[in-house]
DNA sequence: AGTATAGGACACCATATGGTTTCGTGTCAA
DNA sequence: TTGACACGAAACCATATGGTGTCCTATACT
């Protein structure tokens, strides 16, 4: 269930930082060097780097070192996790239920956890 | 677009911690008072409601007074920035796509939100 | 009235987090 | 081979985080 944890880092906290977060953006079409990374932000290339490694750990991207830098892509698989997460939630907000609704559909509700 | 920020703590942080989690779990079929939440946990009431205020900050709980005690229950339509965050990256998991085809997705995608 | 219960406020503490600078090493280009 | 570039590692720093214990007030019980 724990989804094979490559570090102490999880995708929760790992999408817990704006910056994280902005940087899976970056990724998402191209795989990107750490400075060509670091150029998108106020903060130098080591404090980025740092942030790499949290969504390494988390499993959200992967590196490939290419001559003298490491490339890095995303690796959108880990989100899963959150996407499940969040499914027990979302027919909650849908029709705005009462408590005593939600009861009935947690319960009743169509779930395979 | 920043969905009123009634705190300085959003969903993303409110989320990262398991202890949190928990407790939303704890709340979606009933609304619960600060000690009988703190019974599921290891921990001090004083901790608890720690936590029960960041949840508040990123709107994921409500609180409500009932004599002596204050009864918080679950809210939610703040994990629909969650949601909304994370089907921007529904679509790259789905068949393991390379990464010029999500290139062509994220453009030309088939969105209608 | 007097006592017990619920819970927020506050002071405190250890560790995590997000950032910096400096340094070392591997790789590419002249 | 000399130098520039890419990057990780290490030491350091301020603040945030997650927890504790003590105290105070409001409400309930008898």
């Amino acid at each position: 269930m724990a989804a094979l944890p490559s570090g102490k880092h999880d995708v929760f906290q790992a999408i817990a930082d704006p910056t994280r977060r902005e940087v899976l953006r970056l990724l998402v079409d191209r795989e990107m060097p750490v400075t060509a990374i670091t150029g998108h932000f106020a903060m130098t290339r080591t404090a980025v780097s740092k942030h790499l490694r949290i969504l390494s750990e988390a499993g959200l991207v992967k590196e490939r070192k290419v001559g003298r830098e490491t490339r890095y892509r995303l690796e959108p698989q880990p989100l899963q996790e959150l996407r499940g997460w969040l499914q027990y939630y979302e027919r909650f907000w849908e029709n705005k239920m009462s408590a005593l609704q939600r009861l009935v559909e947690a319960e009743d509700g169509p779930e395979g956890e």
